[in-house]
DNA sequence: CACCGACATTGACAATCATCGATATCTTTC
DNA sequence: GAAAGATATCGATGATTGTCAATGTCGGTG
């Protein structure tokens, strides 16, 4: 892996890397609709409001969210195949991937 | 998810985010017989060796890799699932996981 | 237009982190 | 047991980060 490519895919790692933005990925995913506003996840974060906020644009940032304004409110989604690719280069490294024992 | 749960995850997340760990897991799992010794990674990643001990150290402790003192040597390998675990909470997130359009 | 609610931005602070030089530990060899 | 080499640990430092309080911005409402 090139010294490029592991810091562009580092960012995205570091994206998800906090305990508090794994959560919010997890709650807007299994939000209905896959879409969920702030209001919606200050209180299960215990966390205030431009704190989320913040963690939300870091997501957005590294590519993992998408951020659609609606009114007076911002929703938050995944962006489709973000994590599907983080996942795939974990998986990479992963022993016994094709690998069977005879 | 849980506040626990996350904080766990989030471990082991830290531990691969940061660029040279990334590579050194890449390293390692492409290394013949998938095990690496610390003379053998610091010239690729153009570190000092206490530095790549560090960071060795913290991959080690995160569960994502393995480590086995032979002679003077220690090798290094991925521990088996480790990283498939983190893959799989990833792709849980995903939008379209096991949904078709109709 | 004045107000209110949802959200973003700013500034600050404590905590954590990545890196390095120096040094310690442990193993093999002579 | 003294020397050499591989690796781990320690101490320090500059950079990054997570959080909050305060404030700014923008859309909807009366």
């Amino acid at each position: 892996m090139s010294a490029g490519r592991a810091l562009e895919l580092s960012k995205q790692f570091k994206a998800i890397a906090d305990p508090n933005r794994l959560r919010l990925v997890s709650l807007i995913s299994s939000s209905p609709g896959s879409e969920a506003c702030v209001c919606d996840l200050t209180e299960p974060l215990d966390l205030g409001q431009p704190t989320v906020s913040h963690h939300l644009k870091i997501l957005v940032d590294a590519g993992i969210l998408h951020r659609e304004k609606r009114g007076v409110w911002a929703y938050y989604s995944v962006v489709p195949g973000a994590l599907n690719t983080l996942a795939g280069v974990l998986s990479e490294s992963c022993p016994t991937p094709e690998m069977r024992p005879a």
